[in-house]
DNA sequence: GACACGTGCAACCTTTTGGTTGCATACTGT
DNA sequence: ACAGTATGCAACCAAAAGGTTGCACGTGTC
């Protein structure tokens, strides 16, 4: 059952369990406030994104802080480069079509 | 049955299509060539990419060729920035910190 | 027109997913 | 030691995902 950081990030609630953990380390019961399931959900949602070491969990006393690994997230990062290229390259050539057209109207 | 464009990029072989059409627009046949799945599985995957509008299909004569909606890609990006403003700011705070080491040994 | 080809869609099946309830465990404070 | 709090885990369930097979519909080719 291993899930790769694309299937972690696909569930709405893990993305905006990361969204708050990345502004600063929470419990499963303060992060389970917000959303509308059961405290024993967002901790299986927590359970996923640990194992796609996506977060990290810390005991403090008896309460657990998740907090986010930011440097999983650059794995996306890195799979869309790629795609970055792409876009960068076409708006580069729209870059020289734009510049063709001021040009052609300046000749004008 | 509403999938964002998080649930489109979750399966692999959906990103191996991605990655695929990325290069060139390509048919359904043609790309289930590269899957140990049938043609009909690749096609469920483009209607779901479809759907989401990350790819755009284009009939030919009788065959449809589906190409990459690169500006869709930008929507991911466009998530991560907030993920990559907070791993810049580490990466500065980490920066200071050498800074800080230097002037330390450099004082000795 | 007849036929092959390229494709999408419906029906069906199995596995996975996301959720719930109930329970066991561990730490706190009195 | 005991009550209360914070948490994870197992069992169970409904819905969704991903796959397959069979079929229908266009479009080219002869």
């Amino acid at each position: 059952m291993k899930r790769d950081i694309f299937q972690a990030i696909a569930d709405p609630t893990r993305r905006a369990i990361i969204a708050l953990i990345a502004l600063q380390a929470m419990t499963p019961n303060a992060l389970a406030e917000n959303f509308h399931t059961t405290r024993q959900a967002v901790s299986k949602h927590l359970r996923i994104l640990t194992e796609c070491e996506l977060v990290t969990p810390e005991q403090r006393g008896r309460e657990i802080y998740y907090s986010l690994e930011i440097d999983k997230m650059k794995e996306i990062d890195k799979w869309l480069e790629q795609y970055r290229k792409i876009w960068e390259t076409r708006f580069d050539q729209l870059g020289e079509v734009l510049v063709g057209l001021k040009k052609k109207k300046s000749e004008e």
